[in-house]
DNA sequence: TGCCGTTACTATCACGTGTAACCTATGACT
DNA sequence: AGTCATAGGTTACACGTGATAGTAACGGCA
């Protein structure tokens, strides 16, 4: 075999079917508007199956100036299931629509973002975390079909409002509910989750100032029971509940608060598997992340055929796990 | 401005710089065996920057038949932090090799795969699940030049046995150490761990087999407290430490022994954030995920320059870490 | 018969890039 | 003065595909 050497075109296929190479890209393409017998379609799929012929993409893309990649661009910090299941049942709907969907994590320590999209030319991008100003620009000049970061770009804020803000704001109405007045947001001091960490707290402080409460005191603690019985300590008698940027730092929370000897109320968000194992169970803020997914899918399918892309993304999406830490 | 008709392209730049195309090029890609005088160069960069200028990939790639992306394709099951860290270290070492990672989780419910080669035709590829037959064949026909799914195929396996049976070896071995002679291995029923889970079993029963000691009995747990306490009266009083497939069947595994009443020591894998709050603080194998990551990156790259890709992964990116529950 | 329309194709261009081949001054050397 | 090497470029081709324009054969119809 002359394997290693060159990949099979679309030339392969005509000369094998005795064809032209037009009519091969006809058939394959099912170009409409071209009178094809069906003798020789066949002749040509299964020279084709024979050959075991695959379009070069590269190639197509040039040609055609889509390329049928859509990116999601990931955020470095850790990644649950959570987002694995928004990824994939985005994968599932997007792919329906012909589109192979990619992710891409990015620390941000570097401008590999604009080395990407030159790389890969997609045909949508989708940011899970607010793209920069220069990171924008870049886009535009390559003219890249679709962008929806979430929330901060007027207009494209596709539900990011609901997954940050809107957490927050469910964890203090389920603890306002149950009699809380006092509350603390516990955030991380892991610096990659600040932003998002702070637009929870804002969430809940809106909830708060809804029902005409003071403002959740913000504690940052690092992720060891230490650091979280200090703060815990340090609200004294003041605070009766606590809200959680995430699971984890929940759990962090019911550790320290074993170790300083108290016992508050504590909502986590995500709901991760490990949740409902701690002690006690953790009441938690899940989201239906196939839902977001499914969501965040189509909206990106709408702006590829120029259509208006701001869906409204239900409330129902997000819900209060209820368990027994709160 | 027309600015959403044409992309900005090399001949843009030529006539910016009032030079031919060809010289823009040599110049963007400091071709070797080429004099260009300083100023010339200078002239077709700040051209190149007034512009923003930027190289079209897919006509890059199809000129060159080299594409600059890696592309790492993920199981569906459930990743950690673990596997963030992994891809996030490979992505930085290949970068500096001037390629770009790329991920793609497969659910494996489709021929996705196919169509990703064909949409993506990237340099290399990773396999973080071995690939099939099929898809192997897939990946030979488009003449995807480097391929590297853990274990299974001979002489491409990175570290694979170390990551699977290596971890379930090390568990065993921790516990064995302690005094403990009857071991057990709780799996979690997810059909897409299987594998997985099989796996790093067999490796506790190497270690139970060198040390002259019985098979561990393979329990299969969902994963919620009740099976968990199930399985654990199951045992009796025969079994006297367990191995957990990872940290969250762990959890399972203790929030089941809190229900049934006993107490086992307990081992973990993977170290995931939770598993210093578990009651008890959970004794886990932890990976360096990213010296993996760097390991696999290297070992792409040797590939790429049809060099031996088989480096030994050093035993030493996995080892144990003691807390209290064994 | 002459003209038209349809069928079933083929020939050709364009996409943007990398690079081998070619071209033209300018000195240097014999 | 003639030859030659070299710097400093320019031209032309190839990569594999999609689509548009063209063309030969053929049947229908006046």
């Amino acid at each position: 075999m002359a394997d290693k050497k060159r990949r099979i075109t679309s030339v392969d296929v005509a000369r094998e079917a005795g064809l032209s190479r037009g009519t091969v890209s006809f058939v394959l393409n099912n170009t409409p508007g071209q009178s094809i017998p069906e003798a020789t379609r066949q002749r040509v799929l299964q020279a084709a199956a024979r050959l075991g012929y695959t379009p070069y993409a590269p190639a197509r893309t040039l040609r055609s100036g889509r390329s049928d990649v859509a990116l999601f661009v990931l955020p470095d910090w850790p990644q649950g299931p959570t987002m694995a299941a928004l990824v994939d049942r985005a994968a599932q709907v997007l792919g329906e629509a012909g589109l192979t969907l990619i992710t891409h994590v990015h620390a941000g320590h570097d401008d590999g973002l604009m080395k990407l999209w030159s790389a890969l030319s997609p045909a949508a991008v989708f940011g899970m975390r607010p793209f920069t100003g220069e990171e924008l620009e870049g886009m535009r000049r390559v003219r890249i079909p679709a962008v929806l970061p979430p929330s901060e770009q007027p207009g494209y804020d596709i539900g990011g409002s609901l997954w940050i803000s809107g957490v927050g704001r469910l964890q203090a109405r389920y603890l306002i509910g149950k009699g809380h007045e006092r509350l603390a947001y516990v955030v991380p001091d892991d610096p990659r989750l600040s932003a998002l960490g702070r637009g929870r707290a804002e969430g809940a402080a809106q909830a708060c100032a809804e029902a005409g409460l003071p403002e959740p005191v913000v504690s940052t603690i690092a992720m060891d029971a230490g650091s979280a019985a200090e703060a815990v300590v340090g609200w004294e008698a003041t605070v009766t509940a606590a809200c959680a940027y995430n699971d984890e730092v929940a759990l962090a929370l019911l550790a320290g608060m074993r170790a300083a000897g108290s016992s508050l109320p504590v909502i986590g968000a995500d709901d991760i598997p490990a949740a409902r194992f701690a002690v006690p169970p953790l009441t938690t803020v899940a989201q239906d992340s196939g839902e977001i997914g499914e969501h965040i899918a189509r909206a990106l399918l709408r702006v590829l055929n120029d259509e208006d892309p701001a869906l409204e993304l239900p409330a129902s999406v997000i819900h209060v796990v209820e368990r027994e830490s709160a």
